[in-house]
DNA sequence: CGGGGTTTTGACATGGGTCAAGGAACGTGG
DNA sequence: CCACGTTCCTTGACCCATGTCAAAACCCCG
């Protein structure tokens, strides 16, 4: 078990990975750490010198306002590399949090750098996941944009649902999820009072259950319906098999 | 004038260009094509060939839902290159649709990538813009989240107006911009009708007018304020100077 | 068994949506 | 150069989804 298995199964589950390439994965670092939540990886202004893998846990990327508003931009899961690019960026524009206990790998700037130029493939297979990422980010676009409480509710559980079995963590419809509703709430950009409530509605409709820190999909095709959740963006190919409907 | 001029213009801002560089960029492509307002260029679900640079006018990317709600994820304005990438993505999760009459320098991908492969230097430059392009989309995601109906118009002519004098079209706080507020709208996540009422309020505030397709910018360290906005992330070097404060 | 964070609930306020209609601007054809 | 249609902008009246404020209940952990 490597620290970089879920992203490689992450990449494979797009493209193929060779064993060359998942040994120059493997060896970027080997620096896990632990973070207790609530506990910033990188502020608004830095310059960071590594990117983070996701191992296990939530984190995310925020920005805070002046008035104490807070934006969560986008969740990350395990297997997720943020800011795999940041290095060609001058200064960091957001934060990032793990939102409960997680285990990050912490991977030096230049040794992506090295990775990518020794292996002109993989550098584009790293790239591919950029992309995707900025799909996601269009995504959620729309939910901010368009869709009701319910409706983005809905969508979110969706994708996590389909993210997380991406990567092996899960393979039905009840997992564990570390994620407090207040959290949610500042990422899906609804006061926590509302979330709840919303939250409290899906229930009863039997849609959606996620209290104790356990989602339970009630009725899946129904909350796909509800969401209008079509995972084209997330650029899985054509037929490749989720292990649930 | 070579079409891509814009476009390099708004890499020099971040980045040293060699003439060399220069010389393969405006070497992708001369095929400009002009594009009747209203028309798609890219639609859900295809599998593009090209890349598309806008040479002037307004274009975006928007997804359409099927009870006929629109959310138009990103404005385009000359100098930027549409879906630089895209095709290392299996098919469009969304459509690009010219917002005003266009021209558009039409890029076959396999151009885009010999470029890239030719010269690493200038494909670091070039992902270099994909990353600030996601990085526009996180403080979009944070409009959307949190900002009020004008703190979100704030925001949008801010960046507007920023965005186009980098690429040199402006050099003041008055400029034309073909838009209608219904498109506005729907980049905002509002109603037309909000966002009329809200852009009367804006201008009687002696912030900004819109109106006859022209931007007046009245009061810019007022806008600045409302949108609490702050440009970092569009990540131009310290001390980059604009022609206004 | 006590205390902090989190979830839940209630009462009420409001920003923005909906529906509907009139008015201004503009392109087109006569 | 005018008449007409079309599209866009503007305004009014009313409504609802979500926000605000406040307090109680729950739950985990020390």
């Amino acid at each position: 078990m490597n620290p970089t298995d879920k992203f490689v199964q992450k990449l494979r589950a797009r493209r193929p990975v060779t064993d060359r390439q998942q040994t120059l994965i493997e060896g970027l670092s080997d620096d896990v750490r632990f973070h207790k939540r609530g506990t910033d990886l990188a502020e608004t202004g830095e310059q960071p010198g590594e990117s983070l893998l996701v191992i296990d846990g939530v984190s995310c990327r925020y920005k805070d306002f002046a008035d104490g508003r807070r934006q969560i931009i986008e969740m990350n899961v395990p297997g997720d590399f943020i800011d795999l690019h940041a290095y060609v960026l001058n200064r960091l524009d957001h934060s990032i949090m793990v939102l409960s206990d997680c285990h990050v790998l912490h991977v030096p700037h230049e040794k992506i750098r090295d990775a990518m130029s020794v292996d002109v493939d993989l550098a584009e297979i790293i790239w591919h996941q950029t992309i995707i990422d900025a799909a996601i980010h269009r995504e959620w676009v729309c939910s901010l944009g368009i869709r009701s409480a319910t409706e983005r509710l809905a969508a979110f559980f969706c994708e996590l649902t389909v993210r997380l079995s991406v990567v092996g963590i899960i393979d039905g419809f009840r997992y564990p999820f570390k994620l407090s509703q207040s959290d949610l709430s500042d990422f899906c950009g609804m006061t926590h009072v509302h979330t709840n409530r919303t939250l409290g509605v899906m229930d009863r409709a039997n849609l959606l259950r996620f209290r104790h820190e356990e989602v339970e999909i009630l009725d899946w095709p129904a909350l796909k319906e509800v969401a209008a959740f079509d995972y084209t963006y997330l650029d899985l190919p054509d037929g490749y098999a989720l292990p649930f409907g």
